[in-house]
This record gives C-alpha cells, sequence and structure tokens, in this order.
DNA sequence: TATGAATGAGTCTTCATTCAT
DNA sequence: TATGAATGAAGACTCATTCAT
C-alpha cells in the first residue's frame, strides 16, 4: 500500500501557496523552487502533484476562484433578490486584503487569457458562469419589485460584472481613493444604476450623429 | 564626433517594437533578443538606449499610451462637450485590433502594477489624468444642458472610466459576444446611465440592511 | 504468504514493454514510468524486478535476442545446411516491422557496447554464438557440396554475420531502396559471394602496394 | 566592432570536443555542461554557438564526418581505380584510435537516426554520397580492367559499404579477434569479393526453394 | 556608438531511486 | 508484494547583463 495522502487536498495547500506568491510578487515571483519552500515541500513533490507550471499556474487560479465562491456562498445563504445581491457584491469587491488578493491572482491571469487563446476560453466560460450568478439574483429582485428595469436580467448582470470588475481594478491600483467607505459607497450606486428604468434618450444618440 | 542619431526617435521606435510584442506574446515575449530582432537592432543598442528592461517594458507602455492620446486627441479635436465624449469613449474601446493590442499592453502593466508599488503610483497618475480628460468634456455636457445630473463631474467621469475599462477587459476576453457593432451599442447605454438624473433611493439601502 | 507470481514471466513481460519502447523513441523514451504506464505496473514494482535501470535495459535486449532466436529456430526447424541457411538469413534481415525493431534496439546497444567496457564483452559472447549458428549451417552446406570453399566455415560464416549486419543497418536507414522485395534479392547474393572458389588474385594485392 | 572571433572555427572547436565527449562516453556523457568544461568554455557560449542540444550532437557527427573526408582525401590524392579504392577501405576501417572513435560517434547516430525520421533522412544522404566515391573508383578500376564484374559500379558500391560498414562495428565490439592486422587481411577479400565474375548460380536458389 | 561574444544565474523539467505504508 | 509519495540531482535552455573591440 501506498502512503496515504489526500491528493487533492495537497494540490489545495500547493495552489493556494502558488496564489499567494503570485498575488505577492506576480507570475515571476511564483517559481516552483519558491512554491516548494513557502509549502515546506520539495521541489519534486510540486511537479509530482502538477506536472508542469501551467497546470501550478491553473491551479492557484482555481484556487482564488474557489475561495471567492465560497466566501460569496456564505454571504448569500438564504438569501435571494436584491439582499443577495448587495452581498454577491460585498463579497466582491476588494474590500480587505484577501479579496485585494484575489483581484491581483485574477488580473495576472486577465492579462495571460487576453494573449493566450486556451486560457481566454476558460476565461469566457468563467465569465459566463460568474455572470449567471447575478443574473438570478436579479431576476428575482426584478419580480419582487425591487428593481425595475425593460432590460434583460441577464443584460443587467453582464453590465453590473463589467462595472464591478472595472471598479476593484480601479482600486487595486488607487488605494487612497478607494477605501474600504467609499467602495463600500460605490455599492449604491452600482444598484441604484441597475433599478432604474431604462427610458431611451434618443436626443443623445442624435447629439453625436449629424 | 559622435554619430548623430535622434535619440528619442530611436528610443519610440524601440518600444513601439516592444509593445507590440508583448501584445502579441506577454511580457515573457519581449525579450531584449527578440526586441532587438524584430527591431533590427543589435542586442547592444537596444540596451544602450534603455538601461535594463524595467525601463524597456516602461517604455512599451509609454509609447501604447502616447498613441492612445494622439488618436483621442484626433477624434476629439474641435469637439466639445457630448460629441467629443462619445468620440473619446469610441476611440478608447477595442474595436479594433490597434486598440485591442493597446489594452492588452494596460493588462499586462495593471498586473504588474497591483503588485509593484513604484509602477503602481505612476498608473496612479496616469488614471488620474485619463479621468480629467473625461471629466472636461462631461463638465461641457453639464453646461451645455446634454447631461443632467446632481453628481459631480469627477465623479461621472470616474465612474465612467471603470465602465468602459470593466467593458474592455471583457471584450479582450468575449470575442463572440463584444462585436464591434455589439460594443459601439454599448456606448449608448455608457452615456444613457451617465446623462440620467441620480435621485438617491433610499429603500435601495434600507432594503439590505436591518 | 506472499502472493505468487511467476517471476521470470513478470520479467519478460516487462522487458517486452521496455524493449518496444527503445525501437520506438529509443534509449530515451524508456523511463522507468513511461515502461511502468505502458505495461500497466506501478513503478515500484518495475523496479521491484529490475533493480536499476541498467539491468532494466539489458533486459530489454535480452527479449529482443530471445525473439530472435525463437523465430530462427522456427525458420529452421528440421532443416541444415543452405537450406537452414537461406532461412536463417530470411529471419535476420529487416524484413517486417517486428525484426526491424529488433534491429533498432540492437542498434542502440551496439552503439552502448561500443563505450561501455562489460557491455562490450556480453556483445562479443553473443557475436560468437550467433556465428557458431551460421557456421554449422554452412559446415553442413559444404559437406554436402551446396558450398564449394577453401575458407573455413568459421572465416565464411562471420564475413556473413558481417555483411547481414550492414546490409540491415543501411535497410534501416534507407526505406525507399531497401524494399521487402529487394533484400530478399539480396539473400541471393550473400549466398553467391559464400558459394564461390576463393582463388586469390595476386594482382589485387600487387596493383596497390609499391 | 564586436570582439572578432571567427564564428566557423569555434563551431569547429567545440563539435570536436563533443564528438570526442560522445565516443568517449556516449551520448550521456555529452551534457552541455560537460562539454563547455572540456573545452573550458562557459555553458552559456557552448549554447551561443549551437542554440540547441541538437544542433551540438549534428555538429559532433559533422565533425567526424569532415574528419573522415579529409582523411579520405589525403589517402587517395592523385590515385584512381583500384589504387585509390584500396587507401579509401583502409581510411574508413577502424584501424586506429581515431577511426575507432569516429565509428563510435557514428554508431551513437545511427541509433538515433534509426528512431528519428530527419535524421534518418539526413543519414540516407550521407550514406548516398558515401557510396558515390567508392562507386567512382570502382568504376574507374572497371575501365581499366582491375575490377571485372557485371554488375553496376553503383550496386558493387553499395554492398562494399556495407560490407565495410558490418566489418567496422564488428571490430568495434570484438578488439582480440579484429586486430589491425587481421583488418588489413580482410581489405583483401573485400576487394577479391568485388573483383570476381558474378555468374548466378541457379542452383543455389533452387536448393532452397521447392 | 555599435556589435555580439561571454557569462552565469535561474527556470522548468525529467528521472532514477528510496521509502513508508 | 505492491503502491506511489518523496527526494534531489542533473539536464537543457533562456535570459539579462557585462565587456572587449
Amino acid at each position: 500500500m501506498p502512503k496515504i495522502v489526500n491528493h487533492q487536498a495537497r494540490r489545495w495547500e500547493i495552489s493556494e501557496v502558488a496564489a499567494k506568491l503570485i498575488a505577492g510578487g506576480g507570475l515571476e515571483a511564483a517559481t516552483i523552487r519558491e512554491i516548494a519552500e513557502a509549502s515546506n515541500y520539495s521541489k519534486g513533490v510540486v511537479e509530482h502533484y502538477f506536472d508542469g507550471k501551467d497546470e501550478l499556474i491553473s491551479g492557484a487560479l482555481d484556487w482564488a476562484n474557489k475561495c471567492y465562491e465560497q466566501r460569496v456562498g456564505k454571504a448569500t445563504a438564504g438569501l435571494i433578490g436584491l439582499r443577495a445581491l448587495r452581498r454577491r457584491i460585498e463579497a466582491t469587491l476588494p474590500l480587505n486584503k484577501i479579496v485585494r488578493d484575489e483581484w491581483k491572482v485574477r488580473l495576472v491571469f486577465w492579462s495571460m487569457a487576453a494573449i493566450q487563446e486556451d486560457l481566454r476560453e476558460r476565461q469566457e466560460v468563467r465569465f459566463r458562469r460568474s455572470i449567471e450568478h447575478f443574473e438570478t439574483d436579479i431576476a428575482a429582485a426584478m419580480r419582487e419589485g425591487d428593481i425595475d428595469s425593460q432590460d434583460e436580467p441577464r443584460d443587467l448582470a453582464r453590465r453590473l460584472v463589467n462595472m464591478i470588475s472595472g471598479l476593484s481594478v480601479a482600486a487595486l491600483h488607487n488605494h487612497s481613493l478607494y477605501t474600504r467607505q467609499f467602495l463600500l459607497g460605490e455599492i449604491d450606486h452600482l444598484l441604484y444604476q441597475l433599478a432604474r428604468h431604462y427610458t431611451p434618450v434618443p436626443a443623445l444618440r442624435r447629439a453625436t450623429h449629424e
């Protein structure tokens, strides 16, 4: 019988270390040697569980996303509609170091996905899945009358996710402005923009075309 | 008597090559050798003009931003207010390969800036400058009555920039959905959301706090 | 009570896998992990039966030679003299994929034996044994009058083996010329050269020495 | 101006070291580090001149072949026909350590070429070129009446080359039998077998088919 | 100023081998 | 006997950087 170890748990453990190294110093800091040392395993062990660096990086992202999903899951447990939505946003924005690190990892991965086709496709899927969760909340909120819009829930969700990511990235780069309090305040804006009637204003379009 | 060369022009030339390599294959693709070969200079020349790789990467970003500013400058020349704003947005979104490559470089740099403090500060400055341009347009549009909001132009600009960056990044990763036409359509939404009265809806906040 | 396994059979089974991997991708392809996977055993089992990689490679060669000997044994069963000789040659030349693979393994081993003394000695023994079989056939053919030569059977056998190996190696590298048909035709030449009187031609020697 | 070095000469120098290491300890002994140390250059230099190990190994073979050709060129200078042929054979057989090392390198390469397609093709070309030289000598010898055969010179050359390679490989593995004197004696046999009339002996073929 | 030769640190990766279970 | 976890050495390779010319 082989030595019994929880293969999956070991993977997560190492993935976590990798993610934290990436968050701390970017991809370049996440060398296998560094990961091995930081996780108190030997270099060989790391490669035993991951076979190749790509998988390792991928694992780090998976770990970050898993953390995100678990946090959101807890935050929205038992809630639906607008209440769930607010909690979901709160759990997504980089309001503390943990989430900030998450966003750093995400950003690193985004810059890779913009270039490598296979990563881009995975990113697309992940993006879509994320939108679906927001869509569910929004649809529920619309049924309850908390959100009143003529747009499709899916479109609202899509735009909301974009706003959140734009806001989060800005927050990563601008600590002084985007304080925790400020970000919390922005949530109101996000919800407000979401909840309004969409009454097309033709003048706006005409104004810029002749 | 040293050979006369236009130092600055040479720098730009090499920066451009670097930027394109980064857009094509990420930071890792932008090795000095690669840059030297792609620019038809020798390795030594590249290092002569840049003194270290960090400067070189920094130069690539500068070049991308310069291109961006020139393009926006041309697009908004002679225009103010809402007209200028629309053109500015159009020139910012990744509607074609050139701008898409620009965004790739930006994304690479963002992921670095999220981690390296000195880069983050430079990024913050650049971010603020970008907002100012939008702010100018928005302020003019408000004076002309094209935009009606109780928010400060600066806040509106800040949020708009975030929305644009969130949208652009999403577009980089999701080619099938974010077609050129689709993106153009989203501009209307961006302007629409901007132009509306901001009437705080207390109910929204109360609904989620007890 | 240990589990009963046929130790020798297991060794052959693994040796066969190793031999095929070597034939397919050279020594480098025959890593223990690869052999383990290809044979559906675990890495540990392979090392349990072989105790070191050298033995494993050696086993692969043994297997290839065993195959060769069995094939020749069948082909020449009941035959002697010239008939046996032709069959022996046919069974030796790389006329099909199986024998071609055998030759690849042999070639890999030869290149090692040219360098490592202990392998060279084993190779010498194997070489000598191979010659003896040919010698037996040739001696019988001479007794029967099918071969007429003043040379010793041993010398004839030695030269024949060399010719066969030279021809086989050439065939490995030159598929287009050395087709199956062509090789079969060459057998006649081999036998022809063997069967002739050796009448020294002094002129030939004098012609090149002064 | 860059430091002036003779690029080609440097390549040969390193190739020579590689070839000797291969002859001494096989492919495995020819690591880049070993080659660098043995040639008193740094690791980086070796890769600067060769970019990749494949090229390096290839260079080693080229070097060995170059040596061979130069030696043969000198040995046959001014000679034609049978005289040239004998000298050519003498310069080919592993009669001394230098040629023996050459054969070791060749053998290593052969075992690789039997497996890797691209190498096999190069080997095929080299093989053909080698035959052509022998063919020239044989054709001249036939014109002079020193060789009398109904076979085409090309076929005679091809078979001769095979015999030589078979003999040489055997000599590599069997030092005690294939002494220098013995090998020199075998040359007479090679020439003798070549020079004889080819009178098909139908009996031989019939003898083995029924 | 320009070239590219030279260096050596550092990375990923593969592998044989040992060992606990 | 069997498994596969663990180790660490060693390999190829890339790269930024320095330097002689």
